[in-house]
DNA sequence: TAGGGTTTT
């Protein structure tokens, strides 16, 4: 999520949860700075509580190979000890510090912040890597990069040998990437007993990260092992025993990974709860937001909500609650915030308000941790989240809203307590606490891990179910993934991948379904559009449906309908984008477009095209000739195929799962032309919804996927 | 028939 363009610094906003200061984090290649700034640069270095244990973390770290930092926010770690490391040595002999985040807009900006206190310019000594933007050479001593790019660097590099130290920053929130690095690194570590680890990770969390380093088998899901003994109030379901658990005894090497606790800078939180549970959790909001309006003089308020649909009725509450304000009374401004609004509505959102006016910010979960707004005071919290969930039985996700771990909540409260003391309201009783996760699932248990695997076998990594998993996906889900990516033909018989269908399918940074498609595409003899459309599935938000306008976004976005289903009309408006609107955000706006996401597309399938290049398949276009593209989709999709039902809703070809069309797809107001489609995924929400649906016909099915309806078959 | 938490390669 990229509020702000790098190389600049959003207003109002900070960038590592530590100090920045506005004037000194600002735009451009920071210059060499002068003796006075130096010094001024070193006082504030000095300032912040890591500098303390600057010598005992050094001395930990030549004595350790792992270490965790057990550290709230506001301690420096981010910026600061890769400056140590690099100050003490370790990025000598050619030698690199790496430092992983899990959001791009982080490891941009910590890499500049970090640049301009040692003095460089930004991509010399100090630089970043992230998909499509990088500033660093082969010189470069410190360099921050998202754990995703990371881990694509093993599979060049399996050792990581130009490192000397990695740091995995921000750990705790669990990524599928962080996960998986801290798994091979792990393995590395056998091979490079000098490499040096380091895991910095919110206080809940970090003896989980203890404990997997200093096991010495691989064990299955500890999810909740990150609580002593005298604080499981609540009690985590019994962690369940792998077949490798029987067999070996764990025999912890006690020395292998060290904690280190650091002091935080933050003001306290004073926390509140409902007596009652509340049966309207938008209401509550709003009365809660103008009870502390009226009773506190200043401060932002920050409400936690869990969707789009909440927040836009909390706005329209706050808006009407606000004409009963007494005269003469402050008024509220209230802003959304969430993925889905245009980049200026974002924006809006760290602008100061009008004097006499309190800000209100209404927002997703994206404000726990990817947004950071300065001058929040106080913290209305519903203590819910919408999470996503993958079962592998039927290969659909899911997305629920789930009662937010305490971890979360945590996070959420802490947004109050940045620059001065806090409170935070949760609108739920106390008592409900003791049935709450410690922490929120690891992403990794609640996706589809196909790629993954793909990625973990081209590493040589053989046996998936062995991998020395932090928290091991389910065996069903395991299961499912290697089983599909042999029906997709990424894998044989023995679970090795093929040549060259696997090998290149773990190589291409896009869905396993969509890179089977992409590289068979020219024998369908549109990989050009191909191209397009696999570039175009992987980013979300297209079509804006921000502002109100949803009725003028829908008439503008039926400029671009194909009859023959959505992955088409996403080729007709990528097509459009390019001829019209590739270097005009205007003619987007007006479309009611995603510029963002559109330029975002380019970039991603200018990348693919090099990867076909290099494969050496040739890029053809099947010109007007749709019925390639759809046969070429079909030979992918076709796990998820399904047929018309007379009342207008759907069936699984494969299970006959009950389906409904999307309503943001061509097919919600209009009849495909045949009666069987493949769509790109199925979400449930409010029902089993298909997403990017395509029409295609009944023979195509039986002709280029026949293979798997008749493996299916005999498997039960 | 009426809807999308967030992130990444």
């Amino acid at each position: 999520m990229a509020f702000w363009k790098p190389g600049t610094v959003a207003p109002g906003s900070s960038i590592d949860r530590d100090t920045v200061n506005q004037e000194s984090a600002g735009g451009g290649a920071p210059a060499v700075t002068g003796r006075i700034e130096r010094i001024a640069v070193s006082e504030r270095r000095g300032r912040l509580p890591i500098a303390k244990q600057r010598d005992a973390l050094l001395y930990l770290l030549e004595r350790h190979p792992v270490v965790v930092l057990q550290s709230p926010t506001g301690t420096g770690k981010s910026t600061q000890l890769p400056q140590f490391l690099l100050e003490a040595g370790w990025a000598k002999d050619g030698k690199c510090i790496a430092v992983t985040q899990p959001r791009r807009v982080a490891a941009i900006s910590v890499a500049q912040r970090v640049a301009e206190e040692v003095g460089c310019i930004l991509g010399e000594e100090v630089g970043y890597s992230v998909r499509f933007e990088a500033l660093c050479t082969p010189e470069t001593k410190v360099l921050y990069l998202t754990d995703g790019m990371l881990f694509r660097e093993i599979l060049l590099d399996p050792l990581l040998s130009r490192y000397s130290v990695v740091m995995v920053d921000e750990a705790h929130e669990r990524s599928s990437y962080t996960d998986l690095l801290l798994g091979v690194l792990k393995k590395i570590r056998r091979v490079r007993p000098e490499l040096r680890i380091v895991i910095s990770s919110a206080t809940i969390e970090a003896q989980e990260f203890v404990d997997f380093f200093n096991r010495t088998t691989p064990s299955s899901s500890h999810p909740n092992s990150g609580l002593k003994p005298g604080e499981d109030v609540h009690a985590p379901p019994p962690a369940k025993k792998s077949r490798w658990d029987k067999k070996e005894k764990e025999e912890p090497k006690l020395d292998e990974a060290v904690m280190v606790r650091l002091e935080g800078k933050a003001f306290p939180v004073e926390i509140a709860y409902l007596e009652e549970p509340t049966s309207d959790i938008v209401m509550k909001v709003v009365e809660t937001v103008f009870d502390i309006h009226l009773k506190h003089p200043v401060g932002d308020i920050l409400v936690f909500l869990t969707g789009r649909d909440e927040i836009d009725r909390c706005l329209q509450q706050i808006a009407d609650y606000q004409h009963r304000l007494p005269q003469g009374a402050p008024l509220i401004k209230a802003f959304p915030l969430h993925s889905g609004l245009s980049t200026e509505s974002q924006i809006a959102v760290f602008e100061p308000p009008s004097p006499r006016t309190r800000k209100v910010i209404v927002s997703t979960n994206i404000a726990e941790a990817s947004v950071t707004i300065d001058g929040i005071k106080f913290v209305v919290d519903s203590g819910l989240v919408k999470l996503r969930s993958f079962d592998p039985v039927t290969g659909m996700d899911a997305l629920v809203t789930t009662p937010c771990s305490l971890a979360s909540l945590a996070q959420r409260a802490g947004r109050a307590g940045r620059t001065s003391p806090g409170k935070c309201f949760r609108l739920f009783p106390a008592t409900a606490l003791k049935a709450l996760l410690p922490t929120t699932p690891p992403e990794i248990t609640r996706s589809d891990i196909s790629l993954l695997v793909l990625q973990l076998k081209s590493l040589g990594i053989q046996n998936i179910l062995r991998f020395d998993w932090m928290t091991s996906p389910s065996s069903t889900m395991l299961e499912r993934a290697l089983e599909f990516l042999y029906c997709l033909g990424a894998l044989d018989e023995e679970g090795k991948l093929t040549r060259p269908l696997g090998v290149r399918m773990a190589e291409l940074p896009i869905d396993p379904m969509m890179s089977k498609i992409l590289l068979d595409s020219h024998s369908f003899g549109c990989s050009d559009e191909i191209l397009t459309v696999a570039a175009m599935t992987s980013v979300q938000n297209v079509f804006i449906l921000d502002d109100g306008d949803s009725i003028r976004g829908e008439l503008e976005r039926r400029k671009f309908t194909v009859e023959e289903g959505d992955h088409l009309t996403a080729l007709n408006a990528y097509n459009a984008f390019i001829k019209h609107g590739r270097k005009s955000s205007k003619w987007c706006h007006n479309h009611r477009l995603n510029f963002k996401a559109l330029s975002r597309a380019l970039s991603i399938r200018t990348q693919l095209s090099k990867y076909l290049k290099r494969f050496d398949i040739p890029i053809i276009s099947c010109g007007s000739d749709h019925a390639k593209i759809r046969r070429c989709l079909t030979s992918g999709y076709f796990r998820n195929a399904a047929v018309a039902q007379p009342d207008g809703t759907y069936k699984s070809v494969r299970e006959g799962a009950l389906l409904h069309v999307h309503p943001s797809s061509v097919y919600f107001t209009r009849t495909p032309p045949s009666s069987f489609v493949i769509f790109h995924e199925v979400i449930e929400t409010t029902k089993r919804f298909m997403r990017e649906v395509t029409a295609i016909e009944q023979d195509w099915l039986v002709e280029l996927a026949g293979h798997y309806y008749q493996f299916r078959e005999t498997k039960r």
